[in-house]
DNA sequence: GGCGATCATTAGTCACGCCTAAACTCTAGA
DNA sequence: TCTAGAGTTTAGGCGTGACTAATGATCGCC
């Protein structure tokens, strides 16, 4: 056993310096700044929408943000929400990367369904380590998408670009081939995949409910029909393949 | 992201009472459990032994067992010691399975060293689901033996038995094969495997040195001689092989 | 430009796991 | 049998990350 936890003691935060990480960042630190990097694509994130991305309250995340800022992981100012710093950029996006990886791991080598894995990751992310990531990688061939379409992060930090257009943006009779689905929610991701609008998914958009809540569209290799809200159509996106 | 961590409150123990397990036990638990399975097979535990095992300090064990015993998961008399119950010994089984498998598959699969794999193990082991541990034990081809020997508890709670003979009980002209090496350091483990003692090797006893304290061996493969302290030598555990 | 709704912050607690210092218990040896 | 020392428990505290209740800021609308 001999368990060797690190059993970090004291290391007081200084109020406000600029500095001063621990050895290794908590693991609700970890959550808050993936939290705050998916809400924060342009301009600060308010404390709110935060607490909601997270299920805890509004006044947990105001003292979490100070914490942040302290750590120079965040800027913060207070009323005004908060942004990460380049530092917190890249903390978030080495989870992420941890986060996709396992996915694609208990997908492909495990066999879990699609919809099953995001719960796992979530906790398991944040007791990998660097070389355990990286190997985990090698071992799936480093792949750049995970089975969801997101993009995995490389371990340098930068983005593989994924093209895509939404479902809401096609034109009637345009086909497109799913890459993506923007949720994680598992209850979203059975639904759509129920539908057999999952990655690899070929489509046609065969028409549209007049004002535009609704998509009529049909797969391209069985005709099967098909309908999507405008809301969850905007979450599938793919690359528009030629017309034919 | 949308973090789907338990937030359990309240939920206060009762005192005394004999159950009111929470919905999920902490990883600070599980580690005290399993560090009394291995220290109280026979005989109750210590509390100075489980500190040193776990690496803290005194006070906090005891406090720490009041907590299981009003969990149910330890029995424990002050002054006295402890031992599992019936319901800790599955929990900690439970996790030493999930242990030894994340090990096996870390070095089968991801190609890391025997000897450094523990860490890692310790701390993600409590964050796989029982769908993760099986699937994954699927995946491995359900080993009954970790790659360190050590036997991987099976899901319903049974042990593989591991037959097995400490080099310190050879007489001298015996040959065995390595199964097993009670050791997690890796410091130890690293030693042994230098020395190509790791499990699969096949040795003969050559002789000891008066006193006891020294034994000499050597690979049955390369004729190359080699020296154990009676300590390390007790550690090391395998078949031993018929005369010839 | 004032006012109220909405959103955020402060103030005060709590459970958890750990710590140190001080008091206590047990036991083995004189 | 008495007692010293090893081992254990109690007392008091701390950091983290959550909560509720109360207070404060911002902003859109009349
Ligand atoms: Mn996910
Ligand atoms: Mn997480
Ligand atoms: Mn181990
Ligand atoms: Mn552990």
């Amino acid at each position: 056993m001999t368990n060797d936890r690190p059993a970090d003691r004291g290391a007081a935060v200084a109020p406000d310096a600029g500095a001063a990480e621990p050895a290794q960042l908590s693991s609700a630190i970890g959550d808050y700044l993936k939290a705050i990097w998916q809400l924060a694509q342009d301009g600060p994130t308010g404390t709110g929408e935060i607490a909601r991305e997270l299920n805890v309250t509004a006044p947990s995340v105001t003292g979490m943000l100070g914490k942040l800022h302290g750590l120079g992981l965040v800027t913060y100012q207070p009323y005004r929400g908060a942004e990460l710093t380049q530092e917190g950029r890249r903390e978030a996006l080495r989870l992420i990367r941890r986060h996709r990886l396992l996915e694609t791991f208990m997908i492909d080598k495990l066999g879990f369904g699609w919809d099953a894995v995001h719960a796992e990751a979530e906790l398991m992310e944040h007791s990998m380590s660097d070389e355990f990531t990286e190997r985990l990688a090698e071992h799936l061939g480093q792949p750049e998408f995970d089975p969801h379409g997101d993009p995995i992060p490389r371990a340098d930090g930068s983005l593989p670009s994924a093209p895509g257009t939404p479902l809401t943006e096609l034109r009637v009779g345009q086909r497109i081939r799913v890459h993506r689905v923007l949720s994680q929610g598992s209850e979203v991701l059975a639904y759509v995949e129920s539908l057999g609008v999952g990655p690899g998914a070929e489509l046609r958009l065969v028409g549209v409910e007049p004002g535009g809540h609704l998509l009529r569209l049909e797969a391209v290799a069985s005709g099967e029909p098909l309908a999507l809200s405008r809301e969850l159509a905007a979450l599938v996106v793919g690359q528009v393949l030629p017309e034919g």
